[in-house]
DNA sequence: GTAATGTCTCTAGTGACTAGAGGTTCAAGA
DNA sequence: TCTTGAACCTCTAGTCACTAGAGACATTAC
């Protein structure tokens, strides 16, 4: 049995961030000493490391407590868990996809002005105030 | 001279982010009717198409609010609005990566399982559980 | 004149934490 | 055994960039 630092040390997940996950139902209420002090086991260790594992893949608290709740049911089907999974890359491409036209337009747009003219002529400032000075949409 | 609403079809920006720019001092405080609603012009107009123009590249409020100053000031270097716009840059392309990695790895575990199993046996779960399962670091 | 739509301010909520205050408990050394 | 200092407790409030809703007032079209 350890502490919530101990446990903190070895997951990397922050002592306040471990109270809050418990608030949000993704721990089970730890274990208490005499003196109120959370203490964890290695099934508590697991179970963080699963949701820091998830959360580091970017999934939602919310879609972690949907794969928590399956993986306590071990006989039910795992489509949800692929669906969750799927969706969540579905996401992340649609974001790369953005981000990347994001990054043609910055570097259109820095590209276009050394920084060493005055405010009034800034290339960066232009593309900004017109939006019609973008080569594409984003 | 037009309402909040025009505004808020003219840029596509919706009315309450619109009175949140105000409030934050991205837009300067409209004038108003005797019964106290907003009014803009045409520069109230393309400074909201600035602002969201920007916030559409992923800028931040406060470094808009940098560049606004600096339009304001047409006499001063440029360098600044070089230097937002380059760290933004760097700011996407570090998020692409992250994204990048994210993406394979979700691959590989929706690859790894087809959904048809139980729980029990399910390769998401047991890559979520199991951080050494993963091909890379994310 | 009336009805519908638009606008006003204010407060509170979102997600996933993070920071801080003020108090209690624990573990190690003297 | 006592003391010190680090770690822990709960609770509230703050972060960012909005978004939602209540209840009241203004404007516009007919």
């Amino acid at each position: 049995m350890f502490s919530i630092g101990e446990l903190s040390k070895r997951t990397k997940v922050k002592v306040p961030t471990i109270r809050y996950y418990e608030e949000m139902g993704l721990l089970a209420e730890a274990e208490r000493t005499s003196g109120n002090q959370r203490r964890y086991d290695k099934e508590g260790l697991e179970r963080l490391s699963f949701i820091r594992h998830a959360r580091d893949l970017g999934f939602s608290i919310e879609a972690i407590l949907s794969l928590i709740e399956l993986q306590e049911h071990p006989d039910r089907s795992c489509q949800a868990a692929t669906e969750i999974a799927t969706s969540q890359l579905t996401d992340v491409r649609a974001k790369i996809k953005r981000l990347r036209a994001l990054e043609k337009e910055l570097v259109r747009m820095s590209k276009g002005c050394e920084g060493d003219g005055v405010a009034e002529d800034c290339y960066v400032l232009a593309s900004l105030a017109d939006h019609k000075l973008c080569r594409r949409e984003h």
